[in-house]
RNA sequence: GCUGGUGUGGCUCAACGGUAGAGCAGCUGACUUGUAAUCAGCAGGUUGUAGGUUCGAUUCCUAUCACCAGCUCCA
């Protein structure tokens, strides 16, 4: 008898072993056919797996995560089988289901085109239709290998050559294909209701570009036709939300091709990155940081002292004064070094903090830079801070509740990633460990949810990162908390403690913002460009009814001005509605509609972006209204 | 950097082997406006750049630059 307890607490009995697939269906059978996997005691598993002890189960549909990867796993499978009836010649490589929806990367001699994929989901559909079984097997190592090097299947034989020893190595059939997978998948093909196949692009085998690049489609499936379009409907939404877009329609910056990389920012734009700094700037004051700007240009010999002329170069720009050579920063921290070691310090000093809105420079990729998100130039809000080895975890603890206050002021969340040692890194492996440690026991203290990034640290030190989403859920980074042994050594920095004798400071890099440019494409997506009132260019539009009204109009202006709000007039020639479309296209927060009325009673006909019209306020009440949202930072 | 795609007036887009067209924006004039587009006229482009094929190229070819998607890389 086997005890199988389900996820609301009832226990169910069964007299022999049994399949998860089994359980779903003697649940209930519609349960049977959502069903994509199970978890089976805490493991996520196949609905094949056969049960054979007491154990806690869970059946999972579409809904859960692990329901989702598998209908999107076998959904993957179909469009392989496709791809492999059209073109027989193609050779598989890997196609896991990803956050949103599936991939498979095919070495084909033919280029794809958009009309193949219209192509590969009519075969697609017959497969749906034929609803195939799908199968699973497992078989050892050597017959494995024969059986995919049989098929002219390169790939999987390299896949499953470099397998550990003691890897299950499974099979899972439908119809004529059959592919080496771990699963888990559904029971049927027929199961898939409503794909779309999105797009072609080149992916490098194993993710490394000396390998040959292969060719990658990106699909998406659900259950429901409705979901589908949703999920189209959504990435249009996102479309329309793109900061490249919005920044041209709301003429906050543009990047010109005379300069690939380096954003221009606009007045508009301006003002915005002004305030951002501007509010940065407060909130480091409030946390007893000092603010510093060391120079752009510095001369060669402090990068190869820093390490970075070996270890970063690639990245750098450099230049010739005279016949000295000099290196554009790419990095704000090495000019921090040379203010530190500017005087003593004392123990009692400890820690300095030393922020910096730095300009950095850094040579990325042609392919990779994207509007704002991606440049060759942007201002990092740094700030160095040296301390003792035992203020290290207070400092970090700062570090992460000043980043989580600042990102709450924009309503955003984010995800936290702690990077390890990478291969170029500098210093012994003792210092990365006790700094990797601390980083790791900050975040458990503090109850941090985070994901370890294996060997993406900088080559200084391990970091905590923080990450932040666009529109379409692409993450950033953008805080960064780096912990560095490495630089107080190269370049000897000291200060004196209690008992006289120097000792060696522990640096943290660290920034909040990340890079001024990236966080005002992040919050210009995050708010679809109707940015709230603290941040908006323009905060306040007036339209005077007819030139009549134009005095009334323009003594509003001036109280506003008065009191430090972004306002314009719009006394053009043309009509109210007119006016306030364009007003309304601008995304500005408020416009005052002003005629007779108001100039006869002082007040103003009010209209939100948001909400239309609101109706008639004093303008005093107005004001007052205005300036507390400000205030409040209201979002 | 790699693979594929795209490049036409300030913006959004059309056309096509036969000397480039619309809407919006701009300018001028009329209208004098009450909550998302008043009407009329004018002006604006050596079709990203450089070569080539052709009687003729914006259209076809080559190179190059930029942009877009993804890969790689990273704030």
């Amino acid at each position: 008898m086997i005890k199988i307890k389900l996820k609301d607490g009832t226990i169910k009995e069964f007299e022999n072993k049994v399949s998860a697939y089994e359980i779903a269906q003697d649940i209930s059978e519609g349960l049977g056919r959502m069903a994509c996997a199970a978890e089976l005691n805490g493991e996520i598993v196949d609905l094949r797996k056969v049960v054979e002890a007491d154990s806690n189960l869970n059946i999972l549909t579409f809904d859960s995560e692990g329901g989702k990867h598998a209908y999107w796993h076998t959904s993957t499978h179909i469009m392989a089988q496709a791809v492999k009836r059209l073109f027989p010649e193609a050779k598989l490589a890997i196609g896991p289901a990803i956050e949103n929806g599936f991939y498979y990367d095919f070495d084909l001699d033919r280029t794809l085109v958009p009309e193949d994929l219209e192509k590969i989901e009519s075969e697609m559909k017959k497969i749906i239709k034929e609803k195939l079984s799908v199968t699973r097997e497992e078989l050892p190592r050597d017959e494995a290998m024969s059986k995919m090097e049989e098929l002219g299947e390169d790939y999987k034989v390299e896949l499953i050559r470099d397998l550990p020893e003691d890897a299950v190595i499974s099979f899972y059939s439908q119809g004529e294909f059959t592919d080496l997978c771990a699963g888990p998948h559904l029971m049927n093909t027929g199961s898939v209701k409503s794909f779309k196949l999105l797009s072609i692009a080149g992916a490098y085998w194993r993710g490394n570009e000396n390998n040959k690049m292969l060719q990658r489609i990106y699909g998406i499936a659900f259950p429901k036709k409705s979901m589908l379009d949703e999920y189209l409907d959504r990435l249009e939404e996102a479309k329309r939300r793109d900061h490249r877009k919005l920044g041209k329609e709301l003429d906050l910056f543009s990047i010109q091709e005379e300069g690939p990389g380096f954003p221009f920012f606009h007045p508009k734009g301006m003002i915005l990155r002004n305030i951002l700094e501007n509010f940065w700037r407060e909130e480091h004051i409030k946390s007893n940081y000092e603010e510093i700007k060391t120079p752009i240009i510095l001369d060669v010999e402090l990068w190869k002292r820093s390490g970075h002329w070996d270890n970063y170069r690639e990245n750098m720009y450099f230049t010739q004064i005279d016949d000295r050579e000099f290196a554009v920063k790419p990095m704000n921290c090495p000019g921090g070094m040379l203010m530190y070691k500017r005087k003593m310090h004392s123990y009692r000093d400890l820690p300095i903090r030393m922020a910096e809105l730095g300009l950095v420079h850094r040579h990325e990729l042609s392919g990779a830079l994207h509007g704002l998100m991606r440049v060759r130039n942007f201002t990092q809000d740094d700030a160095h801070l040296y301390m003792t080895r035992e203020q290290v975890k207070d400092q970090i603890i700062e570090i992460i509740d000043l980043t989580d206050k600042i990102y709450k002021v924009f309503g955003f969340s984010y995800k936290v990633e702690l990077s390890t040692k990478p291969e170029n890194a500098i210093g012994d492996d003792k210092d990365w460990e006790v700094a990797t440690e601390a980083l790791r026991d900050t975040l458990e203290e503090k109850g941090i949810a985070y994901r370890v990034n294996e060997g993406d640290g900088a080559f200084y030190g391990p970091k905590i990162d923080f990450h932040l989403e666009d529109c379409i859920g692409r993450t950033w980074q953008c805080g960064t908390i780096q912990l560095d042994f490495q630089m107080p050594e190269r370049f000897d920095l000291t200060y004196v403690g209690a008992d006289g004798e120097k000792h060696r400071p522990v640096m943290v890099h660290r920034t909040v913002l990340g890079s001024i440019e990236r966080f005002i494409g992040i919050l210009i997506e995050h708010y679809a460009g109707a940015f709230p009132l603290w941040l908006s260019p323009e905060q306040v539009r007036i339209l005077p009814i007819a030139p009549a009204h134009h005095e009334y109009a323009y003594e509003l202006e001036k109280l506003l001005k008065e009191n430090n709000i972004r306002v314009e007039v719009d006394a053009r020639d043309e009509k109210i509605g007119y006016r306030i479309r364009e007003a309304q296209l601008q995304k500005t927060p408020y416009m005052l509609v002003v005629g007779q009325k108001e100039a006869e009673s002082g007040t103003v006909s009010l209209r939100s972006r948001k909400e239309a019209d609101l109706g008639t306020v004093s303008k005093e009440e107005f004001l007052d209204m205005i300036l507390m949202e400000i205030k409040e930072k209201r979002n």
